[in-house]
DNA sequence: CGGGAGATTGACTGATCTCAACCCGGGTGG
DNA sequence: CCACCCGGGTTGAGATCAGTCAATCTCCCG
């Protein structure tokens, strides 16, 4: 089940693009960077909306969905997080509850860092706030332009949208279908719209000579045209 | 024009609710805390979507409507800015332009803090980077839930929302009307909606004996109706 | 008094949602 | 081995929320 060649926990910390690359040798000795990474299966919920938690996940490895759920059960999803993402710092850094839920797409390795010893970090060491600053100052303008964008494109532009995103935020397989796959449903989670519609606009698009879809795999043929209908910035 | 007694800019560094609380003497002295406020008339605009800014903006008095522009031009508010709040600082922390506009909704006094010393605050002093992280948090969790909610909601429910949160975060006049006005469309465009829509909207609230109006004032007669027509859970 | 911005109202349109039926492929239990 | 079931995926028809357009009104101001 569990392939055989985890990755190390050494990569999340150490790495060049890693948050932690600021850490001095005596911080980083505070964290069990030897310690195995989690191994999480698709399908797992790793934390739940309104449940505490203690710290900090970071991504090794996989994909994971992190997503709001609304007044009548439907979820609304907020964002996707892969390797060198982390997740549960809002919740962490506020000492709130959880205000998302977050469930593997893709089996995953993750780090778990303690909320104490973030917090301790955040004090200590400038260069890791003003990082974790950085990251959260991201994501807010993101947040930003999403809620514009839901609030005044309509499903089609969204949809559009979304796939550019999609496209660019994750690779492609050795077909050049995007790496991501997704149900209609999902998909319908991310535009804020019924399954229904997210599946007659994607035939349109095919029919269009935008995408090519099989089974659950989207290809990306026309990224110029999307971009049109998308009436994106980016 | 300008009122006489305006605001020591002592109020926004020293205060106990400042995010310059954890500052010490020394570090205090770097910035110009005994210079005078700006003052910005209503309908100012202090910065612009996509121009350069170069520090933080602490709200002393006033209201501030930050908004985005969205493709066709029309308007989305994200978020208004009043006493003890902040402006800028995503730009300032990721050196990008700025991604929203800010325009004056009632004449305003601010402070301004060059984005080199709050960087170096940041660095220095971990609990101001605490301080920091935990706005840019707090202002995340909004942005995913207001997410939701436009995706989710109707026009109606958004509609009671706004109306509600509004309430929560401004005072009320001594005739208990909320101490915001605001024009038919800014109302919309918080919503993201039509002008039309609010305008219905808000006379079937007024004929259900939820809401009173006197031009642009709006007295909340009936909040626990408002909160189940929002279907909130705050 | 004339002009202009914002507020209102009505009529119409149409993008989306909802509901319902049906399909398809995989997995399971008898 | 086969019937059945179940979770998606599709498609069509009808209902409706909400956006657009246009006319009118009401203030407020110079």
């Amino acid at each position: 089940m569990k392939p055989h060649n985890p990755p190390s926990a050494r990569e999340c910390f150490i790495d060049n693009a890693s948050i932690f690359r600021h850490l001095s040798h005596d911080e980083l000795a505070k964290i069990p960077i030897d310690q195995e990474p989690d191994f999480y299966k698709r399908g797992t919920i790793i934390y739940s909306e309104g449940s505490r938690i203690y710290g900090f996940y970071c991504i090794l490895r996989g994909i994971i969905k992190i997503y709001k759920t609304g007044f009548d059960g439907k979820e609304q999803i907020i964002r996707f997080a892969k390797k060198g993402d982390i997740m549960g710092f809002r919740s962490t850094i506020n000492r709130e509850p959880a205000c998302t839920t977050t469930q593997v797409l893709e089996d995953a390795y993750i780090c778990f860092v303690h909320a104490d010893v973030v917090l301790e970090f955040i004090r200590q060491n400038g260069n890791f706030a003003l990082e974790l600053l950085q990251i959260a100052c991201k994501e807010l303008g993101e947040a930003n332009d999403y809620i514009t964008d839901i609030a005044q494109k309509t499903v089609r532009e969204r949809l559009a949208e979304a796939i550019i995103h999609l496209r660019k935020e994750f690779d492609l397989d050795k077909d050049y279908y995007l790496q991501i796959t997704l149900t209609r449903e999902e998909l319908a989670n991310i535009v804020g719209t019924a399954t229904e519609s997210v599946i007659r606009l994607l035939s349109e698009f095919k029919q269009d000579g935008l995408i090519e879809l099989t089974g659950r795999k989207i290809k990306v043929l026309d990224e110029k045209t999307l971009h049109k209908i998308a009436n994106m910035n980016g």
